[in-house]
DNA sequence: TTAAACTTTCAATAAGTATTGAAAGTTTAT
DNA sequence: ATAAACTTTCAATACTTATTGAAAGTTTAA
């Protein structure tokens, strides 16, 4: 395989992988796309290489500044934007976990919450009660380890691994 | 908030938060139904409850026992079909994440080592070859401690956010 | 067997998402 | 102020994914 069979089969892999972490292709194959390369990218060079439409590449690096992962970079000499993303895989991993539990889970334990403190005595009502309020409590765990894990700065993936192994 | 309310609260929020676990919409509905109902569902049952045609019914319940997490039951005096779904939101989350682990994150590892391994030594080639390998040994690290996590029968979630405390 | 009861399949279609491209908006240099 | 260089917005459209419903398939009871 070449280097650019390779790039290519990252970008891809990355871009149709958006969805496990909950971003969409275009955004995840320009976030691949500056997580490799060895220097700030302009729209331009964006929409050669991914081959999207200048309207389609704005609004992604703009998502993606939105989640914090894209930065704009001055070039000196240069009229137009330049941009990078995060590029230490730890951080990377750590702003989005935190983006996720923010958005997506947070709002659920909030309705898990509800749901589970209704007051209604029937046998129905009994069942959705006890396993709304099981779920509550396994997401309300889950996403204060995933909290937990994401705020220990050095090297947190390595380090909670082995503490799990004790 | 009465039971019919929260019932549909809980189906709908549930459903549109399939994404977060990598299903569908239908898909994650159903199984919503089938955790907080008292007894076994029948086809019938699901498609009037939930709105939704025979043919979407039964592809997505073959899915949810394609993932383990749905099964059928037999009624005693009945000819149609029953189907459960896994109560223990532990164990619902152990098959779910196992599943996903298999499904999306195995494969990745594979591209990931596939692309850090290329023999190249231009510039742009080592950056790849670099940044590509970190994710590599990230997402190997999140996958085993995943498989850690949910190997641990008895209250996993808890104990490990005790592990991570100490 | 036969036929009723039930389930699956799948082509057609609907619904939902992403993408384009050109007009409008903004910034900078002169 | 003007205009060139650049970015954003958004209605139209393309693409993808989910859903329907009816025909085909299967199972069971008599």
């Amino acid at each position: 395989m070449d280097y650019k069979e390779a790039k290519d089969k990252f970008i891809n892999t990355w871009g149709s992988l958006g969805s496990l972490w909950g971003i969409n292709k275009a955004m995840a194959q320009i976030q691949a796309l500056l997580f490799i390369s060895t220097k700030p990218l302009s729209m331009e060079d964006i929409m050669e290489e991914l081959k999207i439409s200048r309207g389609n590449t704005s609004m992604n690096l703009r998502q993606l500044m939105d989640w914090g992962i894209v930065t704009k970079e001055l070039v000196a000499g240069e009229r137009k934007e330049f941009f990078t993303t995060e590029k230490d895989v730890q951080e990377l991993a750590r702003i989005v976990a935190k983006e996720r539990s923010r958005r997506e889970i947070k709002p659920v334990i909030k309705v898990l919450a509800e749901v589970s403190t209704i007051e209604d005595t029937s046998p129905e009502a009994k069942e959705l009660i006890k396993q709304t309020k099981a779920l509550h409590e396994l997401t309300e765990t889950a996403d204060e380890m995933i909290n937990k894990l994401v705020n220990q700065k050095q090297n947190w993936i390595t380090k909670s691994l082995v503490k799990l192994f004790t």
